[in-house]
DNA sequence: GAATGTGAACACATTCACAGCT
DNA sequence: AGCTGTGAATGTGTTCACATTC
C-alpha cells in the first residue's frame, strides 16, 4: 500500500496533522500550506512534506493542500472511514470510567463495546451507556464481537492473568494505561500511555531547569 | 550536573529503570546487571548502560548494579527525594476525577493541591480528598503555593483563557491531557498525553497490519 | 512565482565490540 | 572471568536546498 516503510514518528504525527486541519477546516480555509502547519503546531515544514510524501503525492506545487481532500486521505490512511473500531475496556476503576464517559470518542468511530471487572459492585453498572460484564466473560466477548484492541486498565496484580487469558483471543493491539511493563507476542502492538512516567519525567525536567 | 547534555530518549527511560528496580527489590535481589534490564523490559542492555553513563559511573565492573544503590541515585536524578511535588488540576471532569482518584501517586511524592473548574455544581466538591475550587482563584493559589508544573484537563474551548491566566504566573511546566496543541512560552516544559492520539494511532497499525 | 516532493547532508539514537575495572 | 563504560560504526529521523510542477 505505501511507497516505502512508514516511520513510526510519522505515525504518531498523522492525528496531530488531523487536529491542524480540523482548526482550518473551521476557520473555513480551503486550501493551507506547510508553512501554516510549521506556525500553528511545532513541526517542521519540511517534517510535513516528508511524512505525506510516504503516502504519495498529497498536495499541489505552487498552491499547498486542499484541506478536505488531506483530511479525507489522512482519515483513510488511519482508518477512520465509514467503518466503526470495537474495543473493550479491561478494568473499571477510575480512569476506565473516564474512558466510558469520554465524549471524543465519537468523533472517531470508536465503539466501547463494554467494561469488564470482578468487582460484583461493579458489574451490571453502566458508565456513559458502556456496561460493565464480568471478566470471566471476556474472552467470549472478545471472540463474539471479533474485537482487534483492547484498552488495558486493571490494577497491576491482576495483569499476569489477563494476558493469559488475552493470549487465548486473536487481538492484534492493546493500550496499557497500568505502569507495567507487558511481555506479550511480537504479533500484538503495545502503546503504553504511563501517566506516572509521564510526571516523573516533568519532575526530572524542572529538577534540571 | 551531567557531563554531557542528557538525550530526550534517556530521560524518557529513567521511569522505566525505576520500575525495573522495584521488580527485582521485591524478589530480594540485591545485585542486577544489564542483562536482566533487558530481559524484563525490551530495553538493550547497550542502552541501558549507555544511558546510565550519561550520570557517572553507577556500576561495580564484573559485578552489575547494586539495587538499593541505583534506586536511590535514579530517584535523586529524577527529583523523587524526601521532596514532594505540588501540582493542581485544571478541569474537574472526567479525567481530572480519576487522577484526583488516582493512589499511585503517593508513591512518587506528588501532591495535588486542589481542581479548578468553572462549574458550581462542582466547585465546593472533594475527589479522592481534593478539593475543586473556582477557576477564578487559580492564578493566587498557583502563586501562594509557589506551584511548578499544572496538570491541564479542561476541554477545548476554554484553552486559550487558561492560556492567558498561566502566562501570568511562573510555572515551568504542563502536562496536557487536552488533544489541543499549546501555544506557550519555550521556558515551559509541556508534555503531552493525547489518549485519542494513541487510539488513531493503534487503528493506524491495525490498518496497515 | 510559489509551494511541493525528494535526494543529499546532517544530527541524533542505537548497537557493536572491546578496553578497563573489580 | 565477568560485566561495566564508552569510542566507533551503524541505523534512523530531521533538515537543507533545489529541481519540479502547477
Amino acid at each position: 500500500m505505501f511507497r516505502k516503510n512508514v516511520p513510526e514518528t510519522t505515525i504518531k504525527r498523522l492525528p496531530v496533522y488531523l487536529g491542524v486541519l480540523e482548526h482550518f477546516e473551521k476557520q473555513g480555509r480551503e486550501f493551507v500550506n506547510s508553512q501554516d502547519f510549521e506556525d500553528l503546531v511545532d513541526i517542521k515544514q519540511a517534517i510535513l512534506r516528508k511524512d505525506l510524501s510516504f503516502f504519495g503525492e498529497l498536495g499541489i506545487r505552487g498552491k499547498g493542500y486542499e484541506v478536505k481532500s488531506l483530511t479525507f486521505q489522512i482519515k483513510k490512511l488511519i482508518g477512520i472511514d465509514s467503518r466503526t473500531w470495537k474495543t473493550v475496556i479491561i478494568g473499571a476503576g477510575n480512569i476506565a470510567q473516564a474512558l466510558m464517559k469520554y465524549k471524543s470518542f465519537e468523533d472517531i468511530n470508536l465503539d466501547i463495546t463494554a467494561a469488564f471487572d470482578s468487582d460484583p459492585a461493579k458489574i451490571g453498572k453502566r458508565f456513559g451507556n458502556v456496561p460493565v460484564l464480568d471478566i470471566g466473560s471476556l474472552e467470549q466477548v472478545i471472540n463474539e464481537e471479533g474485537i482487534k484492541f483492547v484498552i488495558l486498565t486493571s490494577p497491576g496484580e491482576v495483569v499476569g492473568e489477563i494476558l493469559e487469558v488475552l493470549k487465548q483471543t486473536k487481538i492484534k493491539g492493546l493500550i496499557n494505561f497500568t505502569p507495567e511493563y507487558l511481555r506479550v507476542s511480537k504479533k500484538v502492538k503495545v502503546i503504553n500511555v504511563n501517566i506516572t512516567a509521564k510526571i516523573l519525567t516533568m519532575f526530572f525536567y524542572l529538577k534540571n531547569q
